[in-house]
DNA sequence: ATTAGCGATGTTATAATGTTTCACTAATTT
DNA sequence: AAATTAGTGAAACATTATAACATCGCTAAT
């Protein structure tokens, strides 16, 4: 299993994404899906850039590849990592981000810094049991659960923004 | 103050409306905000509905109103509308609900339906402060949460969908 | 070997959502 | 009244996502 990744502080990532690559695979073997090249590689680049990217994004790089993609390519392997639980989109971005907790069973949520555009994806069990009181005092039945933080990570606070290629900009 | 409203049970929708505009003249008026034909007339479709409606919906409608609106029409009533706390974006839905808090301070969340399309907002003290610890703990700041529930509501859970007129069927 | 089935992909077009820009008008301030 | 600001109209454009249908490659039964 990858260990939660520190998208604040500086790590390995050729080896962050290897082994978040390596993970996938097994997750894929163990459920007889197909990681087919198209579906590895979005999940790839999603995982290089380790901040979220738009599904045109990843059409870019794909087209960068000599792949030539179109829309329904990248939408078609995002809808098959998501499945699979690889891959989350950030509803309040429009973009997507390798999954920390693959394999896992579990509510993920997320803190979005504006300023950096990285994104930290956490589970708490106390959010995820407030979220499940709130909505059993209204007798609600959850099923899927979108928490999007967004504001300033610690080294955008401090006036020090991460460096390293920022993919939107 | 407008009540909060219940959504999952028969009211008087166009006392309830009514209530709704009532109290944004009056947040706007205290607020030294312009409150203009567009822009209400934006938040009372928003109202009638009570459930999230698309920004292109709300083109659709003014038109019906001979208003000869063009995409911005909308965006900005709707800018405004939310700077002001009188309706919030739904992120998972590309959507526009009346805040139900509107005045007050608050971080809502959100019980969406996925069947009936009915939304309730709610504030949790205590959801909010698990939001709040588990960014503590990352040393991240909040600025805005985005917590948006999908499942089933009591009513599709029993197999009686509440009656009505769905904006988007 | 043949062929029907099936998942995955290619291809084109289009739908749905959201923004930029500039010119113009109405309201507010001085 | 003049200057300033806020709001609007209108056209074009940009971004995000899906529909529809053809094709390819593998597999499994015939
Ligand atoms: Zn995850
Ligand atoms: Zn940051
Ligand atoms: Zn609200
Ligand atoms: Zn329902």
């Amino acid at each position: 299993m990858v260990s939660t990744p520190l998208p604040y502080r500086p790590h390995n990532h050729a080896a962050c994404v290897e082994q978040a690559l390596a993970d996938a695979r097994r997750i894929c073997t163990d459920a007889s899906a197909r990681l087919t090249p198209t579906r590895e590689r979005v999940l790839e680049l999603i995982w290089q850039s380790h901040k979220p990217l738009g599904a045109y994004d990843l059409l870019a790089a794909l087209t960068l590849d000599g792949h030539n993609a179109a829309p329904p390519t990248v939408y078609r392997a995002l809808d098959f990592l998501q499945q699979h639980g690889l891959v989350h989109r950030i509803a309040s971005l429009n973009a997507f981000t390798g999954c920390t907790h693959a394999g896992d069973h579990h509510t993920g949520f997320f803190l979005i810094c504006r300023q950096c555009h990285n994104v930290l994806e956490l589970a708490s069990p106390d959010l995820d049991g407030a979220v499940e009181q709130a909505a059993q005092a209204q007798k609600f039945a959850v099923e899927k659960s979108t928490i999007e933080i967004a504001g300033l990570c610690p080294a955008c606070q401090s006036g020090t923004p991460p460096e390293g290629t920022h993919c939107h900009e």
